[in-house]
DNA sequence: GGTGTGACCAGCT
DNA sequence: AAGCTGGCCACAC
């Protein structure tokens, strides 16, 4: 039944992010088992934008939540504000209390 | 169809 | 302590 690679389930994930909620690109790759493919994650956002599905890529930051992929929105300003608009506080692009808002991969879906 | 690339992470020097 | 390299896997040319 998961059949689905890497790349599918790192989308799954972060669908599961919930509001107001961030998580880091190792959290899920670690979660799926290939920490080692932190950066597939990653890629996998840009990728988001052509995919017919819909992922709150703005919900995913590098370990240290800094906005490292905030570039690939189309402006700069955009992940950032996505965020804020959730509650979330930045500063110098990089989350305020990331670990207070930090989400952690959990797919219990069942 | 092979090579390169990519929004990361962690270990080694 | 800081800088560089490897590793992972799927997509684009």
């Amino acid at each position: 039944m998961e059949e689905q690679t890497f790349f599918k389930k790192v989308y799954k994930v972060i669908r599961q992010i919930p509001y107001g909620k961030v998580t880091s690109y190792g959290a899920i790759a670690s979660y799926l088992g290939t920490k080692g493919s932190a950066r597939m994650v990653g890629w996998a956002m840009n990728k988001s934008f052509t995919s017919s599905e819909n992922i709150p890529a703005h919900r995913v930051v590098n370990r240290n939540g800094m906005l490292t992929g905030k570039h690939h929105f189309g402006s700069p300003n955009i992940m950032q504000q996505l965020l804020e608009s959730e509650g979330i506080k930045i500063v110098d692009d990089k989350i305020v209390d990331f670990q207070k808002f930090f989400w952690e991969p959990t797919t219990k879906n069942g």
